[in-house]
DNA sequence: AGCACGCCGACT
DNA sequence: GTCGGCGTGCTC
């Protein structure tokens, strides 16, 4: 007697383990098959991760049902089922979720159909016509649909019986019962044939027409790349390149020499929109061996490049975050451009990042995962430091065109000078001058208003939390300031407790004031806005730009989304209207995200022969991160940022896993935390010295104690080596969801959680 | 998640 | 009496 261990999909944390089934004689099966199962009353889908003929100890013999049928269409190729075991414990999230992530064909749903036995003309049914009035009714129903067989819920309402009466007619033998799995994809896709990942079809591989001369480098970069990708062993490589530096044309040589050796690659940009405009360059060069992969593709275009990929004809998919998970064969790079944008982040669950899952991928195939930045993130730009990762660096940009001056000024002296406008008498006298000249302009603020920070418009002092040293958050209701790590309450004061001016304000510009703003002063100049707001349509995005591009608006206003790759030889002058905006964020990354962010904007000033210069307005015109940036020194912030983090215990010094609890009812959620708690600390470890890797925290109601009619608490898990929190609070999870009286708590679980 | 079971109040 | 709301328990 063979049985199999089968996953079910179901998305509870209770019946996230495996299930075992016995298989029934004849049923041809193995690992990663898709099958249907019975579970408790119902039928649901499953994946089959292992076969054996023994029984774990717990699972009692007459307990197991046999498993009902196999489902057409590919199976999950087992490197993508032990991914999403890992993903499900590295995100603390159920196998069902991280299934779904790493493999979404698995997407659709398991129903409960009614076959009819007879067909209409057969003579039985036809009596019915005269002698049972209501079951050939009955019947009608499904000879009259499309596939002559409704699903139950369906059937039902059509129908108008009840699920008596139709269990009465499977008795009499008139109807049959069948679960099925509908895809959500196209049938095509549904239904490709089971079998492994095909191998790659030799790619043709177009000369390129536009060959460039790589500078010397580009050149240096590339044969390091090339090396350890000749190697044939796990690395992962920063490549660290000033914007301008030519990262794209190391990237193409890379990607070329892994598709000539008959392997192939990832390319993840940071945003959908910036997949196109890549997509293009590489189009030229592979052709059809090449997709554009990224979640908001029509159902259409998505099965159409999976088709394509799982038949072994790719060589190199460019997408955004979820195309790491691309199913391709001989994968042997894989590339983040812009790695340090928070985008590679998922915000739902499972919370994975992008270049996580891009390093076990590549560990696990001996490959290379190449990181592009001008600004790596902290963390990485740290392991590149201390070694475990590889550093390649670029200072220069192409044609050694020079990185633009940057003004920094003092919004305090503008206020003193009588200057109540949004922009200084500087900012305002070069627009002028880029207008005369008939060049342009991009004006840059980021509008995330929704975190009003309460600063003194005479001095810059921003009032911030006494323990965490984050601005505090302005908060309407009540006329409070609350800080958002700790909790730690403040009336807004009246006069400033640093200068004792009475210029306090709550600050949230938008970019709207700005665009307003311009058109005051400039009647004449033709503005362009690029946000949330005016990108809201299809196409809107593309449209904006490209009437920039044709040089139809003099300034371009806009938030971070005019930050990323954008090339306009005409601009000449950048200015960001509020770099405080970002910097007074209720978050410790507050800072190094300005630095970024400015560094980026900066970055989009003199890529022509124009030259070109920036100005940033701020309150706080000495911070390091305005300072730093307005320098192009990356190195010189990295440094001081890093010496803050460790002196505050921020990350990467040490990490914390947050859990939300929420409930409707407020008793349900104290009683669900206080059993979460109980349970982590059953886990709890001890060094040898008595003390603890990791505290927990809590529990204690969560900053917004109630929202959507759901109140929330938190349990926070700290410690210094995140592999251990994450098993440690796997485990009490598993614990936690063992016990009863916690049915329908929901559970958010956050590693290093950002902002609130 | 779904579904059944069992326990209570308030209806034909 | 019994219909139905909801809290609890179970799923190989």
């Amino acid at each position: 007697m063979l049985f199999a261990e089968v996953l079910v999909d179901v998305a509870n944390r209770r019946l996230d383990h495996g299930f075992h089934y016995s298989i029934p004689r004849g049923m041809k099966v193995k690992k990663g098959m898709r099958v249907i199962v019975p579970l408790n009353y119902r039928q649901v889908q499953g994946i089959i991760v292992n076969i054996s003929d023994t029984l774990p100890q717990e699972v009692k013999v007459e307990k197991v049902k046999p498993i009902l049928k196999t489902v057409d269409g590919i199976g999950v190729p087992e490197e993508f089922i032990e991914l999403a075991l890992w993903l499900a414990e590295t995100t603390i999230c159920s196998v069902g979720q991280s299934l779904h992530t790493v493999w979404p064909l698995l997407k659709g749903k398991v129903e409960e159909w009614v076959i009819p036995l007879a067909s209409k003309d057969d003579e039985d049914v036809q009596a019915l016509k005269i002698l049972d009035e209501e079951t050939y009714q009955a019947l009608a129903v499904l000879f009259r649909s499309r596939r002559k067989a409704l699903p139950m819920s369906t059937y039902l309402k059509r129908s108008g019986l009840k699920k008596p009466q139709v269990e009465k007619l499977v008795k009499e033998g008139w109807l049959r019962l069948e679960s099925r799995f509908t895809s959500i994809l196209p049938k095509s896709l549904a239904t490709m044939k089971e079998g492994d990942l095909g191998s790659l079809v030799e790619p043709t591989v177009h000369e390129l027409t536009l060959e460039r001369q790589l500078t010397e480098e580009q050149e240096r970069a590339y044969q390091e790349i090339q090396k350890a990708l000749d190697e044939k062993t796990h690395k992962t490589m920063l490549l660290h390149g000033v914007t301008g530096s030519g990262k794209t044309e190391v990237y193409y040589r890379s990607i070329t020499h892994v598709v000539e050796q008959g392997g192939s690659a990832i390319l993840l940009v940071p945003e959908i929109s910036l997949t196109s405009q890549l997509a293009r360059v590489f189009q030229e060069r592979f052709g059809e061996n090449l997709v554009v992969l990224h979640s908001s593709l029509q159902p259409r275009e998505k099965a159409k490049a999976w088709q394509k990929m799982l038949s072994g004809q790719i060589s190199l998919v460019i997408g955004a975050r979820s195309a790491v998970f691309a199913p391709l064969p001989n994968l042997q790079l894989i590339i983040l451009d812009e790695e340090h944008e928070t985008a590679y982040q998922q915000d739902e669950n499972p919370k994975y990042h992008a270049r996580n899952i891009a390093r076990k991928r590549m560990a696990d195939n001996q490959g290379i995962v190449l990181l592009g930045s001008a600004t790596p993130s902290l963390e990485v730009y740290g392991a590149a430091q201390k070694g475990k990762v590889s550093l390649l660096t670029m200072d220069k940009r192409v044609a050694e065109r020079p990185l633009p001056p940057v003004e920094i000024v003092d919004m305090r002296e503008e206020l003193i000078r009588g200057n109540r406008n949004i922009f200084s008498l500087s900012l305002q006298g070069k627009i002028k001058k880029v207008l005369e000249r008939g060049e342009q302009a991009m004006l840059f603020l980021n509008r995330r208003g929704y975190a009003t920070f309460v600063i003194c418009r005479e001095c810059g002092y921003v009032v911030r939390c006494q323990d965490c040293d984050i601005s505090l958050t302005y908060h309407t209701q009540g006329h409070i300031m609350r800080c958002h790590y700790c909790n730690h309450e403040e009336v807004p004061p009246r006069i400033c407790p640093e200068c004792g001016s009475r210029y306090i304000r709550f600050f949230g510009q938008g970019t709207q004031q700005v665009e307003e703003g311009i058109k005051g002063l400039y009647p004449e100049a033709r503005v362009l806005r690029l946000d949330f707001d005016t990108t809201r349509q299809k196409g809107a995005y593309e449209e904006i730009l490209g009437k920039f591009r044709r040089q139809e608006g003099d300034v371009l206003v806009g938030t971070q989304m005019m930050a990323k790759g954008l090339d306009f030889p005409n601009v000449t002058l950048v200015g960001v209207v509020a770099a405080d905006q970002m910097l007074n964020l209720p978050d410790f990354r507050a800072r190094e995200r300005t630095f970024q962010l400015l560094t980026q904007v900066a970055g989009r000033a003199g890529r022509s022969k124009k030259p070109g210069e920036v100005v940033f307005q701020t309150y706080s015109p000495l911070d390091r991160a305005i300072q730093k940036a307005s320098l192009h020194d990356y190195k010189g912030f990295f440094w001081e940022e890093l010496g803050y983090r460790k002196v505050r215990n921020y990350p990467p010094f040490t990490h914390v896993i947050r859990v939300t609890l929420l409930h409707e009812k407020e008793e349900r959620v104290i009683k669900g935390a206080h059993i979460l708690a109980r349970s982590l600390k059953e886990g709890i470890l001890y060094q040898k010295n008595g003390n603890t890797p990791l505290d927990i925290l809590g529990p204690a109601p969560a900053v917004l104690p109630r929202l959507k009619n759901e109140f929330r608490w938190q349990v926070s898990v700290k410690g210094k080596d995140l592999n251990l929190l994450r098993k440690f609070l796997h485990e009490g999870v598993q614990r936690y969801s063992q016990e009863t009286g916690i049915s329908g708590i929901k559970l958010n679980i956050e590693v290093d959680p950002l902002g609130l």
